[in-house]
DNA sequence: AAATCCCCCAACCGCAGACAT
DNA sequence: CATGTCTGCGGTTGGGGGATT
């Protein structure tokens, strides 16, 4: 087997190397162009996940975690590189008050930004205000812990004795409840919602924050609410039936950030209010994506995996299948509300090559122009490459580039479309299992950290839009802005939901057999896990980020035929990828 | 112009949980 | 049940580069 070690002997010394405990030195610093077309064309090829067996196949003189680290955070389709924008920021902010310093977490809120960038940015910020001697928090966020202090509670990782010290060690100008440098100041997540009924409470300190969070709320009123009403009156448990998605049209998006102050209530300074737990965010059967793959060095296809299970759950095809296959309009999937000022804003629920940002730089070899041989004696060789070797800091893969280096067959493509399909009717079996499980008072609600937020986005690629696709066509074209309300069209029919059910019986046993099961599944994104208290209806973070502006400046005639308004793809959105 | 500061960010490390053997 | 492996998370480090002194 051909090592590649990159620039082994330019770039580092010995301390730049380590052993693989089998003789094999793998590299530590900076990748190269190379060693990321290499992990690229692994993880497209094998799917995500058995990181370890990509130095062991590819010879990429790389260990799993880098590979994994690499991928997550740098390779990966959608992720959004950049700045923040002020509404990252604004969340970023809220959910650190929340949260504490759950970057994954918060990462799983922001689509297309991972752990690793938020927590820079929020060291960065922490260092600035700190000097600068200024609260971490604007006056109208509070921070969770002062609100829900729970001074002998320690967090899962209670080992760090780091963590939150920063924030401890500064941010106490109104607590009345010291806390010890060894204690977290923070609440357990597993604290708040240990009840799987129980509610998440955001409190804040005008009712500008609690409008922003209103939406949150699954229970949509049907009568504008100001936020002391939704504080008074704790929302009741769904009318409907429990076995609800999140993609269904009882929790419809409202845009968070886009509501001027002048149109919030502001009599209540003061607002506590209450939105429950969201429903279950989509995932399969996580014993269908036990993430252990057999003892070869082989690791299982992806495909062959999906291929053999009783559900199509999601492998990394979920993302190379749309990305390889044609894009079509996205004419029924297409979910438009209107804001506030009546303007039209609007996210696709298929992928579309337009949502992914374009001016940033990409890997080279990911751009077209590029032709890369793909044998291993020029990754050993790298005759080709004449860009500089170390991406920049912004790295994004291009729609277009994984149609050069897939070159799937009509086939396979057909494969894909089918498995899509059955990913589609299989989530919402997910979600019935999951509330299955909640209703059934299991720890349904606490999913073991391995389980991880999936669910395969829609692929829309055909133009055949059959009934199961139009299962999540969401339209809100009928939000009234006067009166704060959603109303749907273009839905499925509760029968047919209801016909679908039933006809999904034996394989909801099935799924319930699995119930008690762990496992893992790769989502494309960062690492993300499901036991959010605080989860965020992807749909309402898909009004709140509309994809990156400059996706839209390389846009080509056609697509903005077919896109006329801002995309926000399914891979953005993380867990749901 | 050089030194220093600061910001940004990629990547590493250690640890713990989940799972397989 | 013990042990080993894999993975994910959070904390930390160190280099590059711009701004400032």
């Amino acid at each position: 087997m051909i090592m590649y070690g990159g620039e082994i002997e330019k770039a580092g010394g010995p301390a730049n190397h380590m052993s693989n405990g089998e003789g094999v030195v793998l590299k530590k610093g900076p990748w190269t162009a190379a060693e990321d077309e290499i992990l690229y064309v692994y993880v497209r090829e094998n799917g995500e996940g058995n990181w370890n067996a990509v130095q062991k196949n590819t010879g990429l003189a790389r260990c799993g975690k880098s590979c994994r680290l690499r991928w997550a955070n740098h390779l990966r389709p959608n992720l959004r590189k950049g700045s923040f924008t002020g509404d990252e920021e604004r969340l970023i902010i809220q959910l650190h008050a929340q949260l504490g310093n759950k970057w994954a977490r918060m990462a799983a809120q922001l689509p297309g930004r991972t752990d690793n960038e938020i927590k820079n940015y929020w060291n960065t910020r922490l260092k600035r205000l700190q000097r600068q001697g200024l609260p971490l928090y604007p006056p109208d966020i509070i921070p969770n812990h002062q609100l829900h202090p729970h001074p002998h509670h320690h967090q899962q990782n209670h080992h760090h004795h780091q963590q939150h010290q920063h924030q401890q060690m500064y941010f106490q100008p109104q607590s009345s409840q010291p806390n010890t440098p060894s204690s977290s100041p923070l609440p357990s997540p597993t604290a708040i919602n240990a009840n799987p009924s129980s509610s998440f409470t955001f409190h804040s300190t005008n009712a500008s924050t609690a409008y922003l969070l209103h939406p949150l709320s699954p229970h949509t009123p049907t009568t504008p609410q100001t936020p002391s009403q939704v504080s008074s009156t704790p929302p009741p448990p769904p009318l409907s039936s429990p076995l609800s998605s999140p993609r269904n049209n009882q929790y419809p998006t409202l845009p968070l950030f886009t509501f001027p102050s002048s149109q919030i209530n502001n009599n209540n300074n003061n607002t506590n209010f209450t939105f429950p737990r969201p429903p279950p965010l989509l995932q399969p059967p996580s014993s269908l994506l036990a993430k252990r793959y057999n003892n070869s060095n082989t690791p299982l296809n992806c495909i062959n995996r999906v291929s053999t299970a009783p559900f199509s759950p999601v492998s990394r095809d979920s993302y190379t299948s749309f990305l390889t296959l044609p894009y079509s309009s996205p004419t029924a999937q297409t979910a438009t509300y209107h804001n506030t000022n009546n303007n039209y804003s609007s996210f696709s629920l298929n992928p579309s090559p337009s949502s992914y940002p374009t001016t940033t730089s990409s890997p080279s070899f990911l751009h077209s122009q590029y032709t890369p041989n793909y044998s291993s004696t020029s990754f050993h060789n790298n005759p080709v490459y004449t860009m500089k070797q170390e991406f920049p800091s912004n790295q994004i893969p291009q729609i277009g580039v994984f149609n050069n280096v897939n070159n799937f067959t009509d086939n396979e493509k057909q494969k894909n479309t089918n498995l899509h399909r059955r990913s589609i009717s299989c989530n919402l079996l997910e979600d019935v299992l999951e509330e299955a499980e909640a209703l059934a008072g299991g720890d349904g609600d606490r999913p073991s950290k391995r389980r991880q937020l999936t669910a395969s986005p829609p692929n829309h690629h055909n133009n055949n839009n059959n009934d199961n696709d139009n299962f999540f066509s969401v339209s809100f074209e009928q939000y009234d802005s006067s009166e704060n309300i959603y109303s749907l069209q273009d839905l499925k029919p509760k029968e047919e939901e209801s016909l679908q059910m039933n006809t999904m019986q034996d394989d909801i046993a099935k799924l319930l057999d699995w119930g008690s099961d762990s496992g893992e599944i790769s989502n494309g994104q960062s690492s993300v896990l499901t036991d959010d208290n605080l989860v965020l209806d992807v749909h309402q973070l898909n009004s709140l980020f509309p994809a990156d502006s400059t996706a839209a400046e390389t846009r080509t005639n056609d697509e903005q035929n077919n896109n006329d308004k801002i995309n926000c793809s399914w891979d953005n959105l993380h867990g749901v990828s």
